[in-house]
RNA sequence: GGCCUCGUAGUACAAUGGAUAGUAUAUGAGUUUCCGAAGCUCCGGAUCCAGGUUCGAUUCCUGGCGAGGCCA
């Protein structure tokens, strides 16, 4: 249990204690930690028992410290500060705290995994390669399985890859005219970049065919119906839907060749998945729930045959769900994937990590589900995320302005070698090492940049800021890590230690405020975490790794470590930067940042 | 037109209804015979507007204004 909440509680029985006539809320209680301008460690805010207790805060206040200071023995002291009792916190506490957990690799994680969660993420188009958007999806959906992970659940990671449909067929259709039998071997392109090339090829030759057509006196619109180049890319489609065996090859070459382009990017990245789904299975799912919902009542057909939900009383309007030749529409397939998956899986919940332009379609798909009384309906949770836009606006494929995902890892991790290089870091690595401290390096601050803004708001993506490894990135952290393993390098002192050497050191310390201040943040890891994956946000995870290395520096600069002004400071200090080096690497390592030990 | 999300220093981001609204960047001033200066220290600068609920509102509610998205 958290200290916050221990606390909590210990104020509760005094409260009651106390106030036997009144009935007082552990809701009631707020305990947070005490702000660096007053003395103390943890705050019980007074102000919600004043009505309650017909009492003056400072009485009340004046009571509940004595009282605890006497049932617990984890204070050494009180204040009260104008309606709020600063407990100070006893030092041994603080000392034992870091006796029983500094080794521990896994602190912050709770042990008992009894929840089945499936994430779904990046679920890409098969029909161009990567970009900086998506690039946000894979880390929020990595970041997320693993924060969900740590605290508590058995996580699937799902992707479900969109591999049919008119977009591929345009990518078939270009490649078919213009490629000349081009492959990824003969054009030494990457598989998901050339597919993607003949889809930017789709839609120049589509530009310049409406642009005849309405030069030749046709109307836009009956023109953007008429291009040759699309009604070929719709008959292909067709094809594919019949299972013609020319078309089913070149799609699945294509295909192909786009997985393998992917499966690279992916490793590249760090992002890894338990289960594929692919859209050519799941597609025609879906129908037998909407018959079923007709049945029951729930659906209803109109006269020209078509199936809809009536979602008005829920504020909502109708949705079609079955076209009135019987084909199907995205819900329909979403509808019939989100059963397979809770059947599969036996899912307490189902995380959906897409962009926040689906916010309706999500909405949508939950509530059918509730009312056709699907036990999947519950655990449905969208995570939600604002889209990318460059400083000039939003990213449009069309008008080039996308950033290519592959492209941007390489010019970060190009610039971590520039940036290294200049500071003359580089000497006693192999080139290997290099390599891979350039990428550890390049890969965090991408990682860190995308992962640090709350995923429900938008984000600008400055490419010349973005750049920027000072300040609040991944660096910055990285740099602090890599100090703690210097100094522990020259004190011959492991990683993870034995902790039992250290026992008999550390006693009667007294702690300094800047001891204190980084144990009471290792403290609170424990609760970012489940925050984090109670709110679904990892960027809190980003921004307590960042004050804590920040803490770190800060002590650092402020006390020495290997001459520390006692043998005893000096194995309390190194236990102190052993768990905060530990934390760091626990919190980063789950949003995918490696930690290097010399950079 | 209907629904949803978001408005915080020049810029980019924080703040379970709690104390003088934090942090980073950019600007300016310091800082290395001493554990790694990719660091540390200091100086300026912000809650879109108007109401309401509350002991207390950046946070909750209502109405504007502005940005984005979705549904026709």
């Amino acid at each position: 249990m958290t200290l916050a909440s221990q606390i909590k509680h210990a104020a509760e029985d005094v409260l009651k204690l106390l106030y036997p006539d009144v009935t007082i809320d552990i809701s009631m209680i707020s305990v947070n930690q005490t702000k660096p301008e007053f003395t103390g460690d943890y705050t019980i805010v007074l102000f919600p028992f004043i009505k309650l207790l017909r009492q003056k805060p400072d009485i009340i206040g004046k009571q509940l410290g004595d009282a605890l200071l006497e049932k617990t023995d984890l204070f050494a002291s009180y204040q009260i500060v104008s309606g709020f009792l600063n407990m100070t916190v006893r030092d041994s506490y603080w000392v034992s705290f870091l006796l029983n957990h500094f080794t521990d690799t896994r602190y912050g994680e709770k042990c008992k995994a009894d929840r089945r969660v499936m994430v779904e993420y990046s679920s890409p188009n098969t029909n161009k390669p990567l970009h900086f958007g998506h690039l946000r999806n894979n880390f929020l959906g990595a970041a997320m399985s693993e924060i969900l992970r740590a605290t508590g659940n058995q996580v699937v990671k799902a992707n479900l890859i969109n591999d049919r449909g008119i977009h591929i067929c345009k990518s078939m259709i270009a490649w078919m005219k213009y490629a000349d039998d081009a492959t990824p071997e003969t054009t030494g392109i990457k598989g998901d970049h050339l597919v993607g090339d003949y889809y930017v090829k789709f839609n120049d030759v589509y530009k310049q065919e409406i642009a005849l057509l309405i030069y030749s006196g046709m109307d836009e619109k009956t023109a953007e119906k008429e291009a040759p180049i699309m009604l070929d890319a719709q008959d292909l489609l067709r094809k594919w839907e019949a299972g013609d065996k020319d078309v089913r090859t070149l799609w699945q070459m294509m295909n192909g060749w786009v997985y393998k382009g992917f499966d690279e990017s992916y490793k590249r990245l760090g992002i890894s998945f338990d289960k594929l789904y692919y859209e050519s299975d799941t597609y025609l799912l879906g129908k037998k729930i909407v018959e079923d919902g007709l049945r029951k009542g729930v659906l209803f057909k109109k006269d020209d045959g078509s199936v809809w939900v009536d979602l008005r009383e829920d504020g909502l309007d109708e949705k079609l769900l079955l076209r009135g030749d019987g084909t199907s529409v995205y819900m329909t397939q979403d509808l019939g994937t989100a059963k397979l998956k809770y059947d599969e899986y036996k899912l307490d919940q189902s995380v959906y990590v897409i962009a926040d332009e689906q916010n309706y379609h999500i909405q949508v798909l939950k509530l059918i589900m509730k009312k056709l009384g699907e036990p999947c309906a519950d655990g449905i949770y969208h995570l939600s995320y604002g889209m990318v836009e460059l400083p000039t606006g939003k990213m449009k494929s069309r008008e080039g302005t996308v950033v290519d995902a592959d492209d941007m890892v390489s010019e970060m991790i190009n610039l971590a070698k520039e940036q290294t290089e200049e500071s003359g870091k580089t000497e006693g690595f192999g080139v290997e090492e290099l390599a891979k401290l350039y990428e550890t390096i390049g890969l965090g601050a991408l990682k860190f940049y995308l992962l640090r803004v709350d995923p429900k708001k938008k984000m600008i993506f400055d490419p010349k800021e973005s750049i920027d490894l000072h300040g609040y990135t991944a660096t910055f952290i990285q740099y602090a890590h890599a100090r703690i393993c210097s100094i522990l390098r020259k004190e011959n002192v492991p990683l993870a230690p034995d902790c039992t050497k250290f026992q008999s050191f550390i006693q009667t310390s007294e702690l300094l405020s800047l001891e204190k201040k980084i144990i009471l943040a290792l403290e609170e890891y424990p609760l970012i975490l489940s925050d984090a994956a109670a709110e679904f946000n990892p960027s809190s995870v980003c921004n307590y790794s960042f004050q804590l290395a920040q803490l770190f520096n800060t002590f650092y600069d402020a006390h020495s470590i290997s001459k520390a002004e006692s043998e005893e400071k000096k194995q309390l200090r190194i236990i102190i930067i052993i768990m905060t080096a530990s934390v760091l690497r626990h919190a980063m390592n789950l949003m995918g940042i490696r930690l290097p030990e010399k950079m």
